[in-house]
DNA sequence: GTCGTTGCAAAGCGTTTGCAGCCTA
DNA sequence: TAGGCTGCAAACGCTTTGCAACGAC
């Protein structure tokens, strides 16, 4: 039977508060806010069970560490900032990415990435 | 100066001959054929250098471990089949994937990698 | 009081670096 | 022969695991 920990209350806050998704820094950075000694195995080992019970989705971008969202958001695509490499939600996908597929070729899934800078970064300047 | 030594030689025929990218534990099987003493730390300067002399390109795919392939392709994506676990190029890129993004935000670059079965998987059954 | 959970530290694992010896030019 | 390159092993950074103590129910 699972447990409310304080723990792991703090580190489900972070997510549901968050509008973005979070690394394993980044949670425990938020979370320590409300839980000062957190350790960094608790925070791996709760990312685990949440992924495991369907409560958090895996974001992986090519290149950079897996991050981490509530599960269940419509379809939708990431953009990375390259500047203060934070990655923000993209809604929508209008794009038709099946078509030059060579013959033969079956597609099920996909994954797009957008690279640039975001309004904070380009408002810095 | 740079020197040609077996192992260099190894590791760039490797690559020359691969179809697809490679992986560093793919180089390394593969360039051990000629160089049965190649060490793995070897292949990782070599393929930094070749990285930085603008000889291979970084292939990275969401969750994946980095795969390198030749430098110079025409602006291609990505095809993973998730049954054999080979990445094939998809060549060309007609999507408009500016659309939707925030105001504000600035679209440099793209990554796009498309999931599904290739030809030999589907074949096979 | 039980036993799931936590924090700490040690262990893993893939990648990088230090260094003495090797080998290409 | 000089000095770039290599293999080995140790160092590194991130993630996982072992274990005794903690605390939710």
């Amino acid at each position: 039977m699972e447990r409310n920990t304080r723990q792991r209350g703090a580190l489900r806050r972070a997510f549901q508060r968050a509008d973005r998704p979070l690394s394993t820094s980044e949670v425990l950075e938020l979370a320590r806010a409300e839980v000062g000694r957190l350790g960094i195995a608790t925070v791996y080992r709760n990312i685990r069970a949440m992924l495991d019970e369907g409560w958090l989705a895996t974001v992986s971008l090519p290149g950079e560490a897996p991050r981490y969202e509530l599960h269940g958001k419509p379809h939708h695509h990431h953009f990375h900032c390259r500047s203060c490499d934070r990655v923000f939600d993209v809604p929508g996908c209008t794009h038709d990415l099946g078509a030059g597929l060579p013959d033969g070729f079956t597609l099920h899934d996909h994954e797009v990435v957008l690279f640039g800078t975001c309004r904070d970064c380009a408002d810095a300047r």
